[in-house]
DNA sequence: GAAACTCTCTGACTAAGATCAGAGATATGT
DNA sequence: ACATATCTCTGATCTTAGTCAGAGAGTTTC
């Protein structure tokens, strides 16, 4: 029987696991790292002992460093039985790293902060973390952290993309607000003549079921991306609000969520779709093209709109 | 400007720790991935779980059907207390999944080894690993699996060489042996007609202290790299058996060896060292200039060799 | 102002992870 | 052959992690 495809040599041995007629897939390179990276890094959460306390305990005060809340903030944040998160707290307490004191805003609650022990705790936290991060890059040359610090960035911008959710969102929804406001901020700085879009709550029932559909992705809590769907009617339906965060365009989320509205858009009943764009948008333009899209003729009176495109779903 | 070029998230707070005028040391990019990797894929850890038997026990099991050996192996490998390991194992042996029997070879150990329904245990956690890898790789476009495949075995790689410990060894140490060995096998692939040095326990006062040094870096318990020094006399030190396994050339490791073993000459109290190569080791002699070396007459009679260099270490 | 609900806390409990000090068997060096 | 070292196992013990049920304080709804 053969190796394990995670062996330990760089030395190629793993190449030949992928018999010579499959499409490459990755996961044996994924797995690969996984596997030698949390070994030698141990992860975050190494960093988090030898403070004298244990692990849950650091993790708690880390995440209450990173911003203080009530009881139950920390609770959603870190999924803690409340009984637990409870107990954690007032050994924290105890140890005089925290304060907490009743939500004026809600007796129920609890406002947790930390004391100026806590911050020092916590930037020995952050001291550790950073120490470890620096252990492994110091061996490197320069050259060589350069490329190990690209190779990351690249790792961890695809995985970010990878692991965004596009959910079905209601464009009513404070998710969906947040995203299309940042849209029109970023429209806004590139037609600095001033740029008018209908308020996006103006008529939602077009962009929600069973007519149509808006998406969002969001990373960290923050939208990266949007996008919906309308019926125009005869058949056809228009991609509306497409848009990505900046920094997330070179990972491919753009076409992912076009290729995702189409599906949506056929499952709506639609044979072919439209959308418009502004020229100037010229990474769209590209991308549109490069997803099978043909320009066409106008097929509205969108003032900021100079080109049209359509794609056939069937 | 301060942000990252890469930096998909406006979050910024973390961003602002590398002060304006200092050289990059990347700490910041490899401490961001670390956290968003690990809060992502969770580790390799969770896979392991919701096979009904702890984390523990199946960190074992998987261990035991990498590759099978003795109860001392495994505490080593996976720094376990002995009477924990042994209570961990008669677990998975009251479950069917391991066999325990004295090793032949030194009754006082013991041999394990995977059941037919170990086996099959085994093979679904690998499976369960498999999927994850996966599920990360599904959203991502093929151009993007292969752009993150690449990072990552490009991280792979760096983060491997980082964390490669250079350790003097005792030249007639099994490491320093299998090291040599496998040195003078790729030298024999190169050379057909029949290559022929020294065996390294010939002399092995000279590579040990006072007089020498030999170095052995071992990653995953095998040898990736060696080198030692020894006195040639009049101040001059000389550099013998330097190596690194092919798969690890690309990543620096080679000079890091150099530059270590010079320190290492310089504290046995040498002005200068030498050494000789083949002509045919192009990447080798390429190194030796980069790091400062430069070609000198022929010092010795070594048939092998066809370059001669010197570096002054002051 | 009562009912229903929300939130935190306490006590009781369990499993898992981990460490330590020998006992007993086996191997090695002199 | 003896002392010494090595190795595994057992029993005892401790901390940490995590769960559950309900008490008690506070808030919202009607």
């Amino acid at each position: 029987m053969s190796r394990s495809p995670l062996s330990p040599t760089p030395s190629g041995s793993s190449g030949s696991d992928a018999a010579a007629g499959e499409l490459p897939d990755h996961t044996e390179v994924v797995r690969r790292f996984n596997r030698s990276y949390t070994q030698r890094i141990g992860v975050l959460e190494e960093s988090f002992l030898g403070l004298g306390m244990p692990l849950g305990t650091a993790r708690l005060l880390y995440e209450i460093g990173v911003e203080p809340g009530t009881t139950r903030d920390l609770r959603v944040r870190l999924d803690l039985d409340s009984g637990y998160l409870s107990r954690l707290l007032r050994r924290l307490q105890s140890d005089a790293l925290v304060t907490v004191e009743p939500d004026p805003a809600d007796r129920r609650r609890r406002r947790v902060g930390l004391t100026a022990a806590g911050r020092q705790a916590w930037d020995e936290l952050e001291r550790r973390s950073a120490d470890r991060a620096r252990d492994l890059v110091t061996p490197l040359t320069g050259r060589q952290r350069a490329r190990l610090a690209a190779a990351l960035a690249e790792a961890d911008l695809l995985v970010r993309a990878a692991t965004v959710r596009l959910e079905l969102t209601d464009p009513t929804a404070p998710e969906a607000l947040a995203a299309v406001e940042a849209y029109t901020a970023e429209l806004g700085e590139r037609f600095p003549g001033g740029f008018e879009i209908g308020d996006l709550a103006e008529e939602p029932e077009r962009l929600r079921p069973p007519d149509g559909a808006f998406m969002v992705a969001t990373s960290d809590g923050s939208p990266v991306a949007c996008g919906g769907v309308q019926a125009l009617g005869g058949g056809v339906g228009e991609i509306k609000r497409m848009w990505v965060r900046p920094g997330w365009r070179l990972a491919g989320l753009g076409s992912r969520l076009l290729r995702h509205l189409e599906g949506v858009a056929r499952e709506l009943g639609h044979d072919a779709v439209r959308l418009d764009t502004h020229g100037s948008l010229t990474e769209a333009v590209a991308m549109y093209r490069r997803a099978g899209y043909r320009e066409i003729e106008r097929y509205n009176d969108n003032p900021h709109a100079e080109h049209f495109f359509t794609k056939n779903l069937h």
